[in-house]
DNA sequence: ACTTTGTTTTTTGTATACACTTGAAAAAAA
DNA sequence: TTTTTTTCAAGTGTATACAAAAAACAAAGT
């Protein structure tokens, strides 16, 4: 068994719950706790340093968010995610993002759109650093301006909770250089829909975007 | 303060906090628990006769589901649903119903073709019964076939949840005898277009379904 | 060698104790 | 009477103890 590197954060002043979830939430994301693996309670709060129940806390947490499985008398396991939950998840982000999109068109304001701008040459000088943490960074920032833009709570939660599920699979999409070109294509087309309120076109481009992450990622 | 009638069902071999977890969903869908009530984990633990331990881990699995709101070091209260709530969910909920009915037509077996007309006809002689609670279920079973139709399990997961936060009002909306005839009828056009497998008059016909559910909800 | 049974260990499920915050009430001062 | 201070009660946050279940392992019988 590898020793797990989880470090918690312990600067922010919040309850030791929050703080086990978010460092449980990113052992997850990055890959540090694999699929299938156990987390058993009493290890994590040796490693964390905490006591048992903030962990348990943490991962009925994560139970609902959908990182990792219970099994009942036998505990938590980072959830295993199979090609049918790749298909499932994107089917349903094609219509989310665009949905979120169309709002966008409607309801972006003008700091919106300077930082959708922003976002979007952030994410091209990114892709020439070769650095995928940041590249992965100024792609999650450029989806993040556009649901922000749709102002819809629900809807930005549901999306954020989809995209975490396949982050993972997602990191291995942006890690392809092959893709870099196309991508900033794609987010320039996406943006200059949105800022230009062209629904219609946003949609479509919004949708084509997830349709080529469809079709790489599932051929992995 | 009103007495709770909050009863545990122990039949069920359950871990207890999932019993619990239940007993106040369907407390705070009831409208036994009322918006904005508070939480409070000792009340809580003596009327159900379990310990704080459970009632904690439920509550964590509520804020999750939406349903309960926490507020640092003061503890938890059901969730206030305010109308932009009621409108950020419907408008997802209009894309994703239409996404799950598309994709019903594509996947839809025979056997939920028959549950499908058995639902459709469950409703319809519901409304003559005049009881609330059976027009309810009757309708929650008719859109649960449609959705397992899909055979998407995140959509079905979302949608339920979805459902799940607005249910007090769309029990409002279902006392209406006035709808009746409209809901039937709406109903009996998705069913028709389901299992002709038409997807372009099914979507719209899901559409139409939830646009009129949220002109009187937005009324309310 | 193989199955079955008994025992031990590990791990979860639940209860409870204690510390710390916060809000409110009561008491004292202006 | 009003304001401020103090005290106290109520409630959450965390740790820990104990019981019960499941899994792993060993031993005995076939």
């Amino acid at each position: 068994m590898g020793e797990l590197k989880l470090q918690m954060n312990m600067d922010e002043y919040l309850p030791l719950r929050d703080v086990v979830f978010n460092t449980l939430r990113q052992g997850i994301l990055t890959g540090e706790l694999k699929p299938g693996e156990r987390l058993m309670e009493i290890h994590l709060a040796d490693r964390l340093g905490v006591s048992r129940t903030p962990i348990r806390e943490a991962i009925r947490m994560l139970e609902l968010e959908g990182l990792v499985t219970m099994i009942p008398r036998r505990g938590a396991e980072v959830a295993r995610i199979s090609r049918q939950d790749i298909r499932d998840v994107l089917e349903v982000r094609l219509v989310l993002d665009s949905l979120a999109t169309k709002l966008a068109c409607e309801r972006i304001t003008e700091d919106q759109k300077e930082e959708l701008r922003s976002a979007a040459a952030g994410f091209e000088s990114a892709t020439g650093s070769g650095d995928v943490t940041l590249i992965a960074q100024a792609d999650v920032r450029f989806h993040d301006v556009i649901l922000a833009a749709s102002h819809n709570r629900r809807l930005i939660q549901m999306v954020n909770n989809l995209a975490e599920r396949i982050y993972r699979y997602r990191l291995e999409y942006i890690k392809d250089s092959a893709n870099y070109q196309r991508l900033i294509e794609e987010h320039s087309k996406i943006m200059d829909c949105v800022i230009n309120g062209d629904e219609g076109s946003a949609c479509i481009a919004a949708e084509i975007h997830i349709v080529n992450q469809e079709k790489v990622m599932l051929n992995m």
